[in-house]
RNA sequence: GGCGCUAUCGUCUAGGGGUCAGGACGGAUGGUUCUCAGCCAUCAGACCGGGGUUCGAAUCCCCGUAGCGCUACCA
């Protein structure tokens, strides 16, 4: 293949839709394997719902993925503008060829004329097709009444079909697909207002753009037999490739709803889940690999990715699986990517100001770190880490598994020594381990014994990440200035112990 | 209504005339580490229904059913 051009043409009419966002990513997946050239295109024809603040978040959840464009809005191009808004003299200059060529032709019916017919013509159990009215008034006609009398601008179906009883193409994902031209009415290409209409400004730009590969949902397979024609009006030498790809689906197979939070990107992005985690996902959901491993880099994706592995079924979106294989991606992140999510996570939840002491970045990099690999989301950190920031006497003794150990003479004994000996000094990694030898020779217990009372002392919980690992983290971050400080380990303890003196034998 | 697309474990999927129908997530069980998680091992779990073609169909064809899409002067 040498050097494709695709392109992702979003409508700035909401935030960017994980549908929307597995068609993005296919389109640069399939540039970035074969050297071409990825464009975004906006289209933003329907003016009463597009927006710009929707285009930025659009560019903005594109970038954030990481699939960057090589040409469209915001990089420019030779091909452009890549906003259909400004693009309007050339459909415009577009649809008066067709006219002059006989494949076009203004329509004067009212809205309300067509509505009527529509629901006849499903009434009688046919094809609503627009019945080709204006098609017969005379050319010249035609012309004078447009003078004077709004139109929009009808594409003459049989007069570009030139005979041909079906139009049909070779499919990436499907294979041969085909329509009867008899389906298809003259549909509406210039609106009364000059703005274009979908089906025909899709195409004038396709063409214009030298767009070679079309990769978009399966909810533009019966469009495409329009498109062609369209093409073919247009005097185009060689149609693009097609690749319509299966919908993403929302639990159940209902289509995934707007309504439901989780189906715009902007969503995981504000819970801090790992973009390379929703790009493996998203590519998972109608591609597998040939592999078949599914935790995979986008290097990796873009190695190995092809149509032929597309499904043609439509796929759910499963978090639990996205939950899974964000885990897996957060566990492998790079220190300073962990300390910038984890950061947005914690200031979100008060535990950080919005500057950083000196030394926080390392410190909430080693914190990352002891839970990353339970973690899909960073939004979870400040909850499953609440050991260290939630320590208080009280909340420790409303457990009664705490509660437990502080009334069990073995364990109050480990904790009771542990606690003697915990000063001042930093309680390191190695220091730790020397003090808990220590207090194992002093009270004899081992194992479970000696580091369940601990865990629960020093911690408040049951359980968590490995307690030479974490204990550290909870010193080093007792030292930080933070918006609420964090207790040090001598100092858990003993309140601990104060706070159960004298009602425990 | 018309036209089109689709149909394998709960989910994502592999396979595509002869397979013990494979993997992953999730579930269950056991092992391991101070705990959870993780990791390892094991188990349960599927070819939408009906016809046809064939020695043989999950696989090819037809019909049905279901889901979804298009049928807009939305995209």
């Amino acid at each position: 293949m040498t050097h494709p051009r695709v392109r992702f043409a979003p409508s700035p009419t909401g935030e960017l839709h994980v549908g929307n966002a597995r068609t993005a990513l296919f389109n640069w997946l399939f540039a970035r394997r074969h050297g071409g050239v990825f464009i975004l295109r906006i289209e933003d024809t329907d003016a009463s719902r597009s927006s710009t603040a929707h285009e930025v978040r659009l560019m903005d959840g594109l970038r954030w993925l990481g699939l960057g464009w090589d040409e469209g809005v915001g990089e420019g191009g030779e091909d452009g503008p890549y906003r259909q808004s400004e693009r309007l003299a050339l459909y415009g200059d577009r649809a008066e060829d067709l006219i002059r060529r006989g494949l076009a032709y203004p329509c004067f019916c009212s809205l309300h004329e067509l509505e009527e017919e529509r629901a006849a013509q499903r009434e009688a159990g046919k094809a609503s097709l627009y019945p080709g009215r204006c098609r017969r008034i005379p050319k010249d006609e035609a012309a004078r009444r447009r003078a004077v009398e709004p139109a929009a601008v009808r594409f003459d179906v049989g007069a570009a079909a030139a005979g041909d009883a079906s139009i049909g193409f070779e499919d990436l994902v499907h294979g041969e697909v085909r329509f009867p031209v008899s389906q298809i009415g003259d549909f509406v290409i210039l609106r009364r207002d000059g703005w274009p209409s979908y089906n025909f400004a899709v195409v004038v730009d396709d063409l214009q753009m030298r767009v070679t590969h079309v990769i978009r949902g399966d909810d533009h397979l019966s469009n495409t037999p329009r498109q062609l024609l369209v093409g073919r009006g247009l005097l185009a030498t060689a149609p693009p490739r097609f690749a319509h790809l299966p919908l993403i689906a929302g639990p159940g197979g209902a289509p995934l709803s707007k309504r439901e939070g989780a189906a715009s990107l902007a969503w995981f992005r504000e819970q801090g889940y790992p973009p390379e985690a929703l790009m493996n996902y998203l590519a998972l959901l109608g591609w597998s690999p040939p592999g078949g491993q599914d935790l995979l880099t986008g290097e990796e994706l873009i190695a190995q990715f092809g149509f032929d592995r597309v499904s043609r079924a439509p796929a759910i979106f499963d978090r639990p699986k996205l939950d899974a294989l964000a885990a897996r991606h957060m566990a492998r992140l790079p220190a300073d990517r962990l300390v910038e999510l984890a950061s947005g996570q914690l200031r979100k939840a008060g535990i950080l100001g919005s500057d950083l002491p000196p030394g926080a970045p390392e410190w909430i990099g080693r914190l990352a770190l002891l839970y990353a690999d339970r973690l899909p989301r960073m939004s979870d950190l400040p909850k499953e880490a609440h050991a260290l920031f939630d320590f208080t006497p009280e909340k420790s003794l409303a457990d009664p598994e705490v509660r437990r150990a502080l009334d069990d003479s073995r364990s109050r004994g480990v904790i009771e020594a542990l606690s003697r000996r915990l000063g001042r000094e930093p309680l390191t990694a190695p220091r730790f381990q020397a003090l808990a030898d220590e207090v194992r020779r002093e009270t004899g217990a081992k194992g479970k014994d000696l580091y369940h009372p601990i865990r629960i002392a020093l911690t408040g919980a049951a359980s968590g990440p490995e307690m030479v690992k974490m204990l550290p983290v909870i010193e080093e971050g007792s030292r930080l200035p933070l918006p609420r400080s964090i207790a040090s380990c001598g100092e858990r303890a003993r309140a601990l112990l104060a706070a159960t003196r004298g009602s425990t034998a």
